[in-house]
DNA sequence: GGTTATGTTCATATTGAGTTCATACAGTTG
DNA sequence: CAACTGTATGAACTCAATATGAACATAACC
């Protein structure tokens, strides 16, 4: 899961972002103002920073140079100058990608990914089992015929979490801080029965994968075709 | 209805990016290279050109440079290459955006509608579910037989925001943002009911689409004939 | 002003995803 | 091969999320 920091001194602009980046599976931190960014920065480089260019007392331009100096991450810039000048400059200064305000929230969430996927960094918001795609937006399973199915919201995430990684192991307790959360309180045979769940779900599909127990551990997922 | 100029001397792209435009209710007219571009300019200047830089003895940048001399119109840069001093000299000229081959078509859509809504380019928006079509000039809803049928706004909007992605999972949170505003401050169960009276004002039109609930998750829409 | 159309809130009914539980089964060990 | 431990499974249960009907508020219209 990408993580972005966003940097804005208004705070709805900086939840209207975490909104729509959030709807796509991308982590958001959000920091009100260049200090805290660069402190945040410091200890935990996020993978993408956006960035208002037009802060009160802040050189916007300054900050961005820092922040990659950091961190080395690509930078989306926000800015309300339209002016090409600007834009030229912070594209000098190593600005990857730009946005005018008043901005659609869905296109920056749109170049965020696509500057995500540029770099390279790893993110998917799907999930390929053999023949089989699970697909984040939607919550959708669709096989190669383009035959749907929709799965309840923890069988998905379980599948999607073990897909992501096949072969690896995952202890339940793991599963459950991943998917229920760090603070879950109940029963660790709960995710025995969503995997059973799972299994007898794909049971007659032939299926593309298997999710396989290892005792006294956890459990794993196998693919077989690719 | 605006229309669009592709450039590209590949005409299985350009094939590709009309189908693509035209799904969305663009005009699309084609050429092969930068001679016909220009001349076709020249009479009947576009709204928008999306132009291949790379094309054989042509220089792309000259080209595009004289395309906005003559219509100083948006130009969509597709290139192969990615060096950050190309998009740069890109940006220079005046590109007012860019896509790296290979391409996600459907993104370059995307990114063509959002330039005509900046340069407020008319550009009627029309959602095509099965046989009913949503005009958002009118708030029409119209079916192939012609029968129109006037939704109040807020069903409108949430029809036409779901029908715009179909199959794509939309959080309650997301379309109160996208509907009511971000800073909306009433129930998120405000949507439940619309929800609820477009279901039941489409329930006896045996009807081309569905909206489904994910439970925890929010609404999706399904089109079922195309 | 009266009337209708639209939007929101609220109370209640309904659902089904998620969890728990009891029991059966399987793997492991001495 | 017991005895033990961990897992699978079917079914019951719980409860939060959603659906729904209706009241209420507000804006638009005549």
């Amino acid at each position: 899961m990408p993580k972005v920091l966003v940097v804005d001194d208004d705070a709805n602009i900086r939840e209207l972002v975490r909104l729509y980046l959030e709807d796509e599976g991308i982590e958001v931190v959000q920091k009100g103002n260049g200090a805290e960014a660069l402190e945040y920065t410091e200890n935990q480089p996020p993978d993408l920073v956006v960035l208002d260019i037009m802060m009160p007392g802040m050189d916007g331009w300054a900050l961005c140079a820092r922040l990659r100096e950091l961190g080395d991450m690509p930078v989306l810039m926000i800015t309300a100058k339209g002016e090409p000048a600007d834009r030229i400059k912070g594209f000098k200064l190593g600005t990857d990608d730009y946005l005018v305000k008043p901005f659609d929230p869905m296109e920056l969430a749109l170049r965020v990914k696509a500057l995500l996927k540029r770099y390279r960094i790893a993110y998917s918001q799907t999930v390929r089992l053999g023949d089989l795609r699970l697909d984040r937006k939607s919550y959708h399973v669709v096989n190669k015929d383009g035959l749907e199915l929709t799965l309840p919201m923890k069988e998905f995430e379980l599948l999607y979490k073990l897909g992501s990684y096949p072969g690896q192991l995952f202890t339940r307790n793991h599963l459950i801080a991943e998917i229920w959360g760090i603070d879950y309180e109940g029963d660790e045979r709960t995710v025995d029965v969503h995997i059973k769940r799972l299994r007898e779900r794909f049971a007659g599909h032939d299926s593309d994968f298997r999710i396989v127990t290892l005792r006294g551990l956890g459990y794993r997922l196998e693919v077989y075709r690719d």
